[in-house]
DNA sequence: AATTCCAAGTTATATATAGAACTGGTTGAC
DNA sequence: GTCAACCAGTTCTATATATAACTTGGAATT
């Protein structure tokens, strides 16, 4: 919010801003998780920099999570390992080591005019919002509201349901070239209200664990709040601390 | 597990080998939080490295977390951030923003054999269990079972409460040159037993939050197993996923 | 006494260069 | 057809060097 980034970068660092370049080029969709960015010695040529400080701006890209370097190949956009990384609440307990990934069904999805607490969050009040519910070894096992804004995600509410897959993040970033970049839990514990335990198929007032979550793109503008529910027994969340 | 580390270097690339010796110095409480390691430069004399193959090694473990450069001044060992990084777990919420630590007892520390499942993830059995309550807000808030491997935390059970300040890890730091460098946390979601309910001043039978968590060393290690509980309907957790 | 200035030491940035290691495709021999 | 050798292009490692930016502490000045 300090400034705008226009005229931010005349006296920032050579290597800051060819990655803030590349990050915009990246953002802006011009190339795909499997074909090469530029090698390192057309870069340097293209902007009239030594090898060194390209190799600089691109590593900090690497670090950031967003490129991948494969020795003897090329510089590749990564595929965002949303199952691994961004979807990490489950009860991994039943099948050995099942890694799959939940059906899901959408309920609804609705243009409409945000609460204020999400407005506040999104920095928009129009926004789309949808309803899900995930399976999990045939059972319900999260109730989803997500809300995202809808100047972003536009159409996103005609889009047919069979072009959208159990995972929502690839379909943000394939048709709307919103890359979630990082996310931010916070788990609490409640009791159902009527339409959750319905949707659960649990009693009214049973344990609930309650996951809200804030996505952000790449430049840290949210793009994405939801709130999922679980019946608080099957529940597990896991988390790493660097 | 794969390999002892004693001949392992042969071939590393020269960055890596000074990172790893580098990190083992660290570890070995060679430097104190406030005075500077040798310079880039020193290092690179040393060594016999140029100053660019050094900076890269550095670099790295600036990266993990470990160092910290200050442009002018020197290379320090960097002070853990407990309290944002490695002790995230509270109802943030009565106190406007009120960071405050919340007070510690200790109910018993004993020396101890370490049932199977705890020994099996620290790798021995002889352990000293420290069992702690914590307030906040003038309520019991958290009831904590923490294990220790009693190899590495020699005659802790006999330290004065008075030198144990409300967070455990700075006293592993300080006086046994234990660095908690990472951890996993899971949370989970069960009832009240007898004397949980009793130590928080609940009900038998209650909701309660449990994040069981492994913290690890530098090097991987496991170093410490705890498990906490708390009363649910008090209970948040955050968690920044990047 | 306070302030300014300077010098030495440190990390940060940038360039240039060289060879090693690896990949993917093409060519050539058999 | 198969396999090996080769080759061009890529990233990776390492060195050397120069200058900028910054910190610290002491000396000089006011």
């Amino acid at each position: 919010m300090v400034e705008m980034n226009l005229q931010a970068d005349a006296r920032l660092p050579a290597y800051l801003r060819l990655r803030d370049e590349l990050a915009a080029r990246i953002a802006a969709g011009e190339w795909r998780t499997d074909e090469a960015l530029p090698s390192d010695n057309r870069l340097a040529r293209d902007g009239d920099l030594s090898v060194g400080t390209v190799r600089k701006a691109v590593q900090m890209l690497v670090d950031e999570g967003l490129l991948e370097r494969r020795q003897g190949s090329g510089t590749y956009l990564r595929k965002p390992a949303f199952n691994a990384t961004l979807f990490r609440f489950f009860q991994m307990r039943d099948s050995g080591s099942g890694q799959s990934i939940p059906s899901s069904r959408l309920l609804s999805r609705e243009l409409m005019t945000a609460p204020a607490a999400i407005a506040d969050v999104l920095g928009t009040d129009e926004v789309i919002r949808i309803e899900r519910l995930r399976d999990f070894a045939d059972r319900p096992f999260l109730s989803e509201d997500i809300y995202i804004p809808a100047r972003l995600f536009p159409g996103f509410e005609t889009i047919p349901e069979s072009e959208i897959g159990p995972l929502l993040y690839p379909v943000y970033l394939d048709r709307f070239e919103v890359f979630v970049a990082s996310a931010e839990d916070e788990v609490s514990f409640a009791t159902a209200d009527e339409t959750t335990a319905s949707r659960l198929g649990i009693a009214t007032g049973d344990a609930i664990a309650v996951i809200e979550r804030t996505a952000y793109s790449l430049n840290g503008t949210p793009v994405e709040w939801r709130v999922a529910r679980g019946p608080a027994d099957r529940f597990r969340y896991r988390s790493r601390i660097g």
